[in-house]
DNA sequence: TTGCTCCTCACGTCACGTGAGGTGGC
DNA sequence: TTGCTCCTCACGTCACGTGAGGTGGC
C-alpha cells in the first residue's frame, strides 16, 4: 500500500490541494494517516474514494449530496434518490438556460434595427416584446376585417369595368363610410406609441394618427410627454394599469 | 411624479425589500431622494430603471454587467458585446448540463443493472463507462476474426456432407489449432476484470479465464487480491498505469 | 400609543482560490 | 542549510436571505 502526500494525490485525480484540503475538512476524505509533523497521508482507497468524488462532484452534485451518499447505509436508494433529483434539476437548469437564450438573442436582433440605443430603449424593447403577441392578434384581426371589404371593393370596380354595372360600386361606397370612420378610431384605441425620446407610451388623437407618416411597425408623432418629434414604435395599448405611472 | 418607498417599488416589480436595498449599495439603483428620517424614496425614473435592471437580471447578467452598462457612455457597443458573451456563456453552460445530465442517465441505468450497490461501486461503473468504447472496439476485432474462420468452417463442412468431400473440413481443422490458441492467448490479455468485492482490476490466467462460466459481459472468477470468488464485469484491460495503484 | 415599514450592521450561503506566516521533510 | 511542500487561519467570491436591534411615519 502506497502513501501519497496531499500534493500527489491532488496530481493523481487532477485537483488542487486546496481542494483535498477541504473535503478533509468538509468530512467526506478524511486521511487514513497523519504523519508526527500534522502531514496528511492518504491510501489507495483513499485515492479511490477521491476518484469517486470527483466523478460525482462532475454530475453537478453538491458535496452535501456526496457526503449524504458515503453517511447513509442504504446507499442504493439514497442514490437513486439522488440521481433522480439530479436529473430533474439538471433539465430544469437547462430548460431555463435556454429560455434565457432565447431572449438574448430576441433583445440581440431587436437593438439592431434601432437607430440609437441607450440604457433605457432596453425596456422599451423588453415591453415590446411581452406585448407582441396581443399587437400581432390586433394586426391579424384588422387583417381579416379588411379583407372581406376589399373584396366587395374589386368585385363591384370589376362588374363596372367588364359589364359597366356601376350600381354596386356606388353602394359599396357609401356604405363604406361608416365602416371606415369605426375602424379607424377602433384602431388608434388599440394601438399605442413608444416615444423614442422619453420612452413614454401614448395615444395620438385619431386625426395626428391617421394623416401621419409612417412605415409598417413605427409612425412619425409628437411625444405628448417631453414634445420629441420622431417615429415611434407601435404597440398594442395596455390594458392594465402596470405602465400607467409612466404616464405621471 | 409619484414617489415610492423601498416596500412599494419592491412589490411593482415583484422583488424583495433586501434586493432593492443591494441594488442601491451596488450602485445600480440609487433612490433620487432620502426623506428626513433617512428612508429611501423612489421615482418614476427608478421604478422604469428597476424593471430594467430585473429584465436584464432575468437574462443572467452579473450586477457588474449591469453596473458597467449603466455607467458606460457608448451603450450600443457594450450591450451587444455583453450579449454575444451571454450568448456564448449560456451555450456552454448548456451544452455542459447536457453532458451531466447524460453521465446521470448513463450511472442510473447501469447502477439499476447491479446486484449489491455500495459507494465503491460508482467507481467501477465511471470506470466501465469511460473504458466502454475501447471494450467495444476490442469486441468487434475479435468477431472480425471469428467471421471468415467460422465461414471456412461452414463451408467446409457442408461441402463435406453435401458432396463427401472430406479432406478441406481436415486442412481446417489442423490449422485453426494455432488460431484459437494466439487467438485465446490475445483474448485474455486484452480483457480484464472487476471484483465486486474489493473492486480490484485484474486479469486471470488463461486457464482459469477459458473454462469459467460466464455470460456476455461477466465472467465467474476468483479475486487475486481479495479472494472472493464471483461473476466480474468484463473490461477493455488498461493500457495506462493510472489504475497501477490499485495492485497495492 | 400601536402596528407596520424601513433602517443598518452582520452573518450565512457554496466550493473552493488566494495570500500570509509558519513549519516539515528531503 | 536550502528549496520545496505542506500546515492553518482568514478573507474573498455572488446575489441576495435572514435575523437583530433600533427607528420613522401613519
Amino acid at each position: 500500500m502506497s502513501k501519497y502526500t496531499t500534493g500527489e494525490l491532488a496530481k493523481l485525480c487532477g485537483v488542487s490541494v486546496r481542494t483535498v484540503q477541504y473535503y478533509d475538512t468538509r468530512g467526506i476524505l478524511i486521511p487514513s494517516e497523519l504523519s508526527e509533523g500534522g502531514r496528511r497521508l492518504f491510501s489507495d482507497n483513499d485515492l479511490r474514494k477521491l476518484r469517486i468524488i470527483c466523478y460525482l462532484r462532475d454530475l453537478g452534485l453538491s458535496i452535501d449530496s456526496i457526503s449524504k451518499l458515503l453517511s447513509e447505509t442504504n446507499t442504493e436508494s439514497v442514490i437513486s434518490l439522488l440521481l433522480e433529483q439530479q436529473e430533474a434539476a439538471l433539465e430544469s437548469e437547462i430548460e431555463e438556460r435556454q429560455l434565457q437564450l432565447k431572449k438574448v438573442a430576441e433583445l440581440k436582433s431587436s437593438l439592431k434595427s434601432m437607430d440609437h440605443v441607450s440604457f433605457d430603449s432596453i425596456g422599451d424593447i423588453a415591453y415590446i416584446m411581452t406585448n407582441r403577441r396581443r399587437l400581432r392578434n390586433l394586426r391579424l384581426m384588422m387583417v381579416l376585417i379588411a379583407i372581406p371589404l376589399g373584396i366587395l371593393q374589386w368585385s363591384s370596380v370589376i362588374l363596372w369595368i367588364t359589364k359597366g354595372i356601376w350600381w354596386p360600386f356606388l353602394i359599396w361606397a357609401v356604405t363604406i363610410i361608416p365602416y371606415v370612420i369605426i375602424f379607424t378610431r377602433w384602431y388608434f384605441k388599440k394601438m399605442a406609441y413608444i416615444c423614442p425620446q422619453c420612452h413614454t407610451i401614448f395615444q395620438p388623437s385619431v386625426k395626428e394618427g391617421l394623416f401621419a407618416n409612417h412605415t409598417p411597425k413605427t409612425r412619425k408623432l409628437s411625444c405628448p410627454s417631453c414634445g420629441h418629434r420622431g417615429f415611434c414604435v407601435e404597440i398594442a395599448a395596455p390594458y392594465d394599469n402596470i405602465l400607467k405611472g409612466n404616464e405621471s
